[in-house]
DNA sequence: ACAACACTCACGGAGCGTGACAGTGT
DNA sequence: TACACTGTCACGCTCCGTGAGTGTTG
């Protein structure tokens, strides 16, 4: 229990999450006044991140990097959000297709023609 | 031929597309340099915006009022148009899925089930 | 008591919309 | 000639990162 690779251990405290993100611990609380991050709290009120919360950071830098602003950063990453869902959904729908329904003969199934 | 309703027929010079879009010319000039339009061009240089570069124009307005730069924006219609096809192409799965596959006596196939 | 957390405020740079200006085309 | 296009430049506002200052917690 409680180990400190898991990435839903809130674990870091803000000084050494924003050394691990390469930011201003000041940044990383009007990350989270904006609704970017949402690290958890102590008892005291003080803030933990995790390995996820550190990731997340780091790809709010590379988007902050390439000129985003905060508004967009948090759209863009509620869509790449939606993109992996779909194309979760997709790959699923494509194996049962396999699997379940596509004839052994049957070399090339639609979906890998074009 | 040559019809104004044409989405893809450019025929607004850019005071009117710019009225259109309720911005300033001089705004649209800024958009097509960060290439958020790419409007047609006339003989003589001057832009010519089609139905299709208004409605991406009133698009690029929504996004802006919701707090986005310009990066942001540019980043953002293209992943709304990567989740379009994305939802387009797991329609024409669940349309295949259908007509071919599933038999008639199994009421609901599992994509339907969760 | 000290260090690191909490929060608020102010400065500076960058992005972006708007207007002014000069030149060109119809 | 006159008007609307072309471009560039400058001003002002907002956003955002950084630092300072103060209070609180462990």
């Amino acid at each position: 229990m409680a180990n400190p690779r898991d990435p839903l251990q809130a674990v870091f405290v803000i000084s050494v999450a924003a050394e691990l993100a390469g930011v201003h611990p000041q940044t990383l609380r009007i990350y989270e006044r904006k609704g970017l991050v949402d690290p958890a709290r102590t008892g005291g009120n003080s803030r933990r991140y995790s390995e996820a919360d550190i990731e997340r950071l780091r790809r709010i830098q590379e988007l902050t990097n390439d000129g985003l602003n905060l508004a967009g950063v948090k759209r863009v990453m509620a869509l790449e959000d939606e993109v992996v869902h779909l194309r979760e959904r997709l790959a699923e729908f494509e194996r049962r297709y396999r699997r379940d329904l596509v004839p052994v003969s049957q070399a090339r199934p639609w979906f890998d023609r074009g």
